[in-house]
DNA sequence: CTAGGGCGCGAAAGAATCTTGCGCACGGAA
DNA sequence: TTCCGTGCGCAAGATTCTTTCGCGCCCTAG
């Protein structure tokens, strides 16, 4: 697999291009980079190839289509095998209102980015599928206010 | 401003492939979403231009690229005068370390999502940065164990 | 009922981009 | 020095993008 050492500078700056604009044309990069187009399409599909470009997404207004609540919920689980732990995991994935989730070390198991249209549905599903679940203790939700930072997962080095 | 009311179900599918893959020809959408090129990127520029898509992003592998510490954060601060949380959010936006951060309602006010090298850097920045604030009260970290679920953040009806 | 306006689609053509093949330069190893 | 691998840039054809234009539909006012 591409490791972090095989990446020279171009191949950063096409990484940080392409993270603020994931649609900008490969002539336009090119030019930004500083090489021509061919060797840097061939960069980018190297990059895509070896997972380093894990994919590409159109960036939603959440409110603009009608989801007013966005939220966090931190869950805690009564028991933590290996199994049960997949077990929640795979429930996660099969609710549309959790856009990601992650398992956690500390005071709880799992972290839960909800978005939702508004409060009763949020509170519906808390209710109805977190608390419900068998195996789950303690359900902590923080719904947020403002959105204050939101950038690409990976600082680039200039 | 576009509204959800304005759009209809083309539109979604627009949405709905987009967020999946962002780079996908405008060709290739069109034929998805059952529709000729012109009227489906005339849609796609509507879209963009109304601020329904905000952007597009290159998703990066963070281990791949020697990021292996992910993790969260709940910030307690001492004083929520509007002032105040104005000024932890700019502090939050010149920390590189931080990649996403939501002013929130609950326990804390803030959460942070972070991305770092490795454990070290990670815990400097808790100490050195968020614990040395001086209208910060209260740091609870929770280190992901791994990634379950991340998808977009709005689910598209079908 | 009918005429007119607005809206969105599809076809076509020119412009821009993508993609491939090829030759060249540079740098390390025998 | 010579050979070889790597990566660049150039150029050409294929694909895609983008604009312009005309058509049909629906809604509404007369």
């Amino acid at each position: 697999m591409l490791q972090k050492a095989d990446l020279d500078a171009i191949d950063w700056k096409i990484l940080r291009e392409l993270q603020e604009d994931g649609r900008m044309t490969n002539v336009e990069l090119s030019r930004r980079v500083g090489i021509s187009a061919p060797p840097c399409l061939r960069r980018v599909r190297r990059l895509e190839e070896t997972g380093i470009i894990r994919g590409y997404r159109a960036l939603l207004n959440a409110p603009a289509l009608g989801m007013d609540v966005v939220a966090f919920c931190l869950i805690g689980l009564k028991h933590q095998s290996e199994t049960e732990l997949k077990v929640f995991a795979d429930l996660t994935r099969g609710w549309p209102i959790v856009r990601g989730a992650w398992m956690v070390s500390g005071e709880s198991d799992f972290l839960l980015h909800c978005v939702a249209s508004d409060l009763a549905t949020f509170q519906s599903f808390v209710i109805e599928a977190l608390t419900s679940t068998p195996n789950v203790d303690t359900v902590r939700t923080a719904l947020t206010i403002r959105k204050v930072k939101d950038e690409g997962l990976v600082e680039i080095p200039a």
